[in-house]
DNA sequence: TGGCACCTGTAACACAGTTACAGCAGACTC
DNA sequence: GAGTCTGCTGTAACTGTGTTACAGGTGCCA
């Protein structure tokens, strides 16, 4: 044999390269085999089929995530930091939500943080029911928020533009408004006020 | 000339058929002229090609949607009302959100609403920037709201699955929080629960 | 030496989007 | 009426996708 024998994981490793490189649609079965300089029954050998090579990934980035450690005083400042930490985890891993949103998978990905959340909310005093139902809302609350953000940063130009949208007529003379709503999002501030705002008014409750 | 000519409104037609019988991949240019018994290069006469075709059904759909009516006493509680709203709009057209989420034009289909929750927001008082952020916060809610949950109706049978997760030990000795998190979501009382939690939030700071 | 499990390559199948090109029907012009 | 031109349709192909039947090759073990 010239090359050494192909192994699962060079598959996987030359996989992920095509994926972060250029996204999930641009892995395929051809060129992957081209990639690895081999034949693509090689890769079916291996790997079963491109479905189960996506799931291998998606299994393979997961757990490479790094563990969430809450910072703050608080439990709700708590609380808001794993959420911000999670986000960061997804946006440093753009191709993974696509896969993961694809793959109807996106609750697995949350799971490491929904145990710290779990933990965060016990902090708080509350048990039970009412525990359960802030974890899920945050939990909905940052993977939702992180798809909206991947959606817009993927969506080509908007027609009409914003701007043109929010003029004095439509904004109801609120320049300011329609200034505000013109301009870029800044995600990262509304994403930490959204999420303030949402634990601090269920726990007060 | 047999069958009366085809237009392009037949052809969109029965394209959003196809797409609501069995979603956005079902449709492909074959099926579509065999539904319509007439060849392929006829659809690509008519609507260019399969992007555009799919960018006029997302458009037809949209304008599709009733004009959103605001109800409630308070203007927190219409502008949940208004997030309810177009939240039943987007779950009673489940193909849609695919399509636009996969066209990454989900904010395209959400300006209705954004002049709906304008309007509230400024009858609360609140104008200029802390207005937009009032909105956009409601706006990122709803819409990752139902991404999200339309990733969990599609997902596959999780593994582990959810119960076993939750056993005693994980859920840090809190039967009633491991009993709550492995039972199925009551999506419908989550949502509501966050949006008024976060408008409350954002309207009292 | 034979046999066997593991791995690779050739060549095909069905299906996808897309298009070059020929042709048909009807209206319009001279 | 003959010619032409526009609008529309059909045939048949091209490329690229996932997938697989099948024939081998390679190295280990008995």
């Amino acid at each position: 044999m010239g090359r050494p024998a192909l192994t699962r994981d060079e598959v996987l490793e030359t996989a992920a390269g095509l994926v972060k490189q250029h996204g999930p649609d641009a892995l395929t079965m051809r060129k992957l085999a081209a990639e690895l300089g081999t034949a693509v029954t090689s890769i079916y050998w291996h790997v079963g089929n491109r479905e189960s090579l996506l799931d291998a990934l998606v299994e393979r980035t997961v757990a490479d995530l790094g563990v969430i450690r809450p910072t703050g005083r608080t439990p709700a400042q708590r609380i808001v930091s794993v959420a911000r930490a999670l986000r960061r985890q997804l946006r440093d891993h753009p191709h993974l939500v696509a896969m993961v949103h694809e793959r109807g998978l996106t609750e697995r990905m949350f799971l490491p943080a929904q145990r710290a959340l779990v933990h965060e909310v016990h902090a708080t005093g509350l048990r039970g029911a009412r525990a359960a139902e802030v974890v899920r809302a945050v939990q909905f609350q940052v993977v939702g928020f992180v798809l909206v953000e991947r959606n817009r940063e993927r969506a080509p130009v908007q027609q009409p533009a914003e701007e043109q949208l929010w003029d004095s007529e439509t904004a109801e003379d609120d320049p300011g408004l329609a200034r505000a709503l013109a301009a870029p999002v800044d995600q990262e501030r509304l994403f930490v006020t959204s999420v303030r705002a949402l634990v601090e008014a269920l726990l007060a409750r």
